[in-house]
DNA sequence: ATTAGCACTCGAAAAGAGTGAGTGCTAACA
DNA sequence: TGTTAGCACTCACTCTTTTCGAGTGCTAAT
């Protein structure tokens, strides 16, 4: 068990350390307000938190700084709950006084405010396509061979492909077929529009369409295949001013994970509601190892919609973060719910 | 004006250079199979060469590298036109052999071909809305007073903008509105939109709809103001890859400029038909004074439709980045033809 | 006109010296 | 018994110094 002093000095080394990415001294602690004890005192509590694996030293004779273990205690004990600054409160509130009326335009500019504010980089996941329900299908076709299908979700998002119209599909066939769709299909959750499609509709639809099953396969590749991530990141810049990326190795190892979509949006897909942090390894990703990264969701109606989340270095402001996330996911959920 | 000899000398410094990264010096070029003189008859020359602004010293006693000034005459003279490696032919036909249907699909695929095969950046602009014309629009309400102008373009390019609609507003007179335009309007170039509404068909709108006014503005400044700049770029992290960008400092710097894209839309939507190479400080941005941009130019039709560029260190590989682009720009511009 | 020879330059890498911030340990102290 | 002062020790950093070698310019010989 931690003693009182132990856990101030565990508490000052973090804190300093997130400020100066500097190892911390017995000295320096000693010399803090907060801290009315000698060098010499400190010294021992400090040989004992090294012992249980809080601190590390980087040479024989340095000062400390903070393990991975360190900032978990760090994170779930330690954390005083902080009042936003005014600056920090204006940029948000100025954000929602805008009238959004686009989920992306809300989620993006979400994630723009967060990491400027933060000077990390920020990842957004979402609004997912598969949580809403479908508001118009429409084909237009582009010329002989090639048609263009536009599907309208009820939160405002917009998915369109084109694709090759084979030869032996009419083109009145794919009318009569998006009609019907359209008839049947609105408001039915994206998630489910395939499971719906085959069950109820292909008896209906072999009285109107020729050639039912090809013209529906075709449709639904276009629409429902190779579903892109919806990710979209803010600045990713920001992750060059932290000392700890002053090597271009590193920066570049990160850059190319933030090319493959599909990884981050598995993470970020799979975090649980509410806002979870992951510091250094305990990220399943690799190239996220001397990261951390504090994720959170947001939701329409009790149900999740996406991520909002914040990477950068283990050294991170996290009482901070974890406030501005905190109030930026709950104002996204409000002001969703209140469309 | 050049001697043969000078003229090999300095073909020899910058193809090493291009190839190493490192200054070359006179014992160097002396043992290539090309060059038959003792490294102080080619110190003569490399003396001539310096003086003539072609070459330059790192330090008193070091090789030389390339200038700018260099740089321009190696590509406006000494480019030997290469053909393309079976393996740069073969990615580039295996590309082109896809049947891809989708305008932003060709560019974009072509830009990431661009990028893998050279380890450099490619940019893109364009498809540009302006040079297409109007297939298709359309407005989908998405509640009382939210509403979703989409409007498709005969390149298949879907621009979508959510609005807030107004009260005074009838939903009704929006639909109408639509109706009308669609009938009038549809195959007129977007640039023309504009005019082409003012022009023709205030009158006949007046008998239609109760508030022409306001509800053309609405619609106007959703479809045409704040028209996003199309660009896009691949293979961002191969600039780590080179040694000039070392340094996170001038890492950083490149990726900023990469966040502010009308800036670079404006440069490369100025530059003239065919391919133009600016290098170092010919280029209007600061952030590029270090970098050659090498841009091509596609068309459809004679019009022309967007620039591919590609953006590496001066230090690049003029001949065989050339031919690339060429190749790519030039199959862009037929496949567009062909459909 | 070309080349060999030679003294010279200068960056890069290696080796050494000094500095100081930090430690652990021991003994003294309240 | 918990806290502190004192002290020897460690080790990264910085600053010089040295060495090394690739490269140069110049001059004289071919």
């Amino acid at each position: 068990m931690l003693s009182n002093r132990q856990l101030l000095v565990l508490q000052v080394i973090i804190d300093e350390f997130i400020e100066t990415a500097q190892p911390i001294g017995s000295r320096a602690i000693s010399k803090k307000q907060s801290v009315s004890f000698s060098p010499a005192t400190i010294r021992n509590d400090m040989a004992d938190l090294e012992e249980m694996g809080f601190i590390e030293k980087t040479h024989s004779s340095s000062g400390r700084v903070p393990s991975e273990k360190g900032y978990r205690f760090y994170v779930d004990h330690l954390l005083l709950p902080v009042h936003l600054s005014d600056r920090d409160q204006r940029t948000i509130s100025n954000l929602f006084d805008q009238d959004l009326v686009e989920f992306e335009q809300v989620v993006q500019k979400s994630a723009h405010v967060l990491s400027d504010l933060t000077n990390y980089t920020s990842i957004i996941l979402g609004p997912e396509v598969y949580e809403t329900t479908l508001k118009q299908l429409q084909i237009i076709h582009l010329s002989e061979t090639t048609a263009l299908a536009i599907l309208v979700t009820n939160t405002g998002h917009v998915e369109h492909r084109s694709f090759t119209v084979p030869e032996k599909i009419k083109a009145t066939d794919l009318e009569k077929l998006v009609n019907i769709l359209n008839e049947r299909l609105i408001g039915v959750p994206i998630v489910h529009l395939h499971k719906q499609l085959q069950k109820e509709l292909t008896s209906v639809l072999d009285r109107y369409v020729d050639n039912v099953e090809t013209a529906f396969d075709y449709l639904k590749s276009a629409l429902l295949d190779q579903h892109p991530n919806n990710i979209y990141y803010g600045g990713v810049t920001n992750i060059m001013l932290q000392p700890e990326f002053n090597d271009v190795e590193k920066v570049h190892s990160l850059y190319s994970l933030m090319e493959k979509n599909d990884l981050i949006a598995n993470v970020l897909r799979t975090t649980g509601e509410g806002i979870h942090i992951s510091i250094g390894q305990e990220n399943k990703i690799d190239e996220m190892q001397d990261c951390s990264l504090i994720t959170a969701t947001y939701s329409l109606a009790g149900q999740q919609l996406g991520t909002i989340a914040l990477l950068g270095p283990k050294r991170m402001e996290y009482s901070r973060v974890i406030s501005l996330i905190n109030v930026l996911s709950n104002q996204m959920t409000r002001t969703f719910n209140d469309w």
